[in-house]
DNA sequence: GTCTATATTAAGATAGAC
DNA sequence: GTCTATCTTAATATAGAC
């Protein structure tokens, strides 16, 4: 086959899309080259790391992804429930409306080094600040926001797991569905 | 080294760990036999289906535990809040206080076959179905009840998630204090 | 910067001794 | 019923051509 050749942020993506669906153990280089049309020499390349340093720069993506939908929306104008209802949006579809697995809980099984353990715990720890902040702004007290945004991530991460189970999405679609009213109203 | 031996007991409760903590796919032969002193060829002995016929064993045992512990304590003597609060502490037993994930969870990543997830679909019906009795008997409506069993289910996984990614057990903590009102206080 | 080809190690699986 | 030894396949990783 001749050269074939594919960007780093398509790249990623499809990286992402594996590692989410089965686990950093679960995903080979193979499976990796067969998904991205890149031989193994070429990942080499690329991330001479191998495997781990790909799913390092797959967890960076994450992180940006957090940053630049997630916590953008949270930040924008409006009252603090339209921009909820935002960030709903986005989390369905990052999530494909329940039917893809999260990356913190897929990447933070046991096998993956430190150093993504490490990433993995700040994103969700910069997640649970994010939904705090937003809650009181609604108006809650510290320690009822705090409270709330923790019951947030719980239930999205839950409600994926769920539904993973189940095959059946409507418990992640429920859990989206009161997330304004969990994270605005007192 | 000479004969070793190890009973089913035992054996397939090591072999949980294992799953549990690494997934499917992360389990190899290897770390069976160094986890469980038996060598692969005995593996293959009592389980002549290999890795697959083993995590079906493991499944079913998971069941078990669920049928012997859990759904034992919701269906036991008086009233309903002390039978969750005793469902609450196996919990905490199985999950040792939010520190071990969650089989459900980790078998039901892609990978297993299609039996596996049709194992790990009933038990979570199951799991929700005896949720939804003791919250009935707690005087809910039908309607109220189903979703207050599967909130409940949502947030001990997610909470086990949510607590692993942040290397700290507290979420899981608080989930299973809430339990009894989720469960018994319309 | 990607490829083919290959080396090395580990995984899944079986044969046959005891 | 468990072991040692071995086979086959797949995984990680590198060398060198283009």
């Amino acid at each position: 086959m001749a050269h074939r050749t594919i960007s780093d942020e398509e790249f990623l993506g499809r990286a992402l899309d594996l590692f989410r669906t089965y686990g950093y153990e679960g995903v080979s280089l193979s499976r990796l080259s067969e998904a991205t049309g890149l031989e193994k020499a070429s990942l080499y390349y690329r991330y001479p790391g191998g495997k781990e340093e790909i799913v390092m720069a797959v967890a960076a993506r994450v992180v940006q992804g957090f940053e630049e939908h997630l916590f953008t929306a949270l930040k924008a104008e409006g009252p603090p429930r339209k921009r909820v209802m935002a960030v709903a949006e986005q989390l369905r579809d990052f999530y494909c409306d329940g039917s893809k697995p999260c990356a913190i809980n897929m990447l933070s099984i046991a096998g993956g080094g430190e150093d993504l353990k490490t990433m993995l715990r700040n994103v969700t720890q910069a997640w649970l600040k994010a939904f705090t902040e937003i809650a009181r702004e609604s108006g809650m007290s510290l320690s009822l926001a705090r409270l709330r945004a923790e019951e947030a991530i719980v239930r999205i991460e839950g409600s994926l797991v769920v539904a993973r189970a189940l095959g059946d999405n409507a418990p992640f679609q429920r859990t989206l569905k009161l997330l304004p009213d969990l994270l605005t109203e007192a």
